[in-house]
DNA sequence: GGGTCATGCATTTGT
DNA sequence: CAAATGCATGACCCT
């Protein structure tokens, strides 16, 4: 993921084939732990409520990138890029607290969700899998298939 | 001490 | 054989 870095400005989509069917109806969805919700943290992509999505093993098609007005932008978060993140691996490690405030609810391990994360600074479009590993009683979330497109 | 996460590694899948 | 995938482990925070 050569255009991608902690400075990068992404818009994430919801792949429309692959709904999240889960689009947050306002409020934190979890009262345990100490993230206090804040209405600007409602997604900036609204997608309608679906029925569930076919679980897709292939990227969908990554569509043309859009332009956008960063007047209507606001900042969710930043992660310094890890050797790990960007080694041959092909995926990223996504915060915990970040994933679960910021990214749609992920359902199961085995129901991935493909995104358009649009990439601005480039004008690029990185269509990639949200998905997580159980990990000790919680989650590990990641973004994979990040790696370039063999040519 | 418990939770997170960077990374290693074994297994599975693809070429 | 290479690449992708799934999971485990240990270091490193916080509280």
């Amino acid at each position: 993921m050569a255009g991608v870095h902690e400075k990068n400005n992404v818009a994430a989509s919801a792949a429309e084939d692959n709904l999240a069917g889960s689009s947050r109806s306002g409020g934190p969805l979890r009262s345990e732990n100490s993230y206090r919700w804040n209405p600007r943290d409602e997604p900036l992509v609204h997608e309608p409520a679906a029925r569930q999505p076919p679980v897709l093993t292939y990227p969908p098609p990554t569509p043309d990138p859009r332009l956008f007005n960063p007047q209507q932008m606001r900042f969710l978060f930043q992660k310094k890029l890890q050797n790990s993140d960007v080694k041959a691996n092909g995926r990223i490690v996504v915060p915990k607290r970040e994933a679960e405030s910021h990214f749609p609810v992920l359902v199961s391990k085995e129901r991935g969700l493909w995104l358009h994360l649009d990439d601005m600074d480039y004008m690029q479009v990185w269509t990639v899998r949200f998905r997580f590993w159980p990990n000790e009683r919680s989650r590990m979330y990641i973004l994979d298939h990040t790696s370039e497109p063999k040519l």
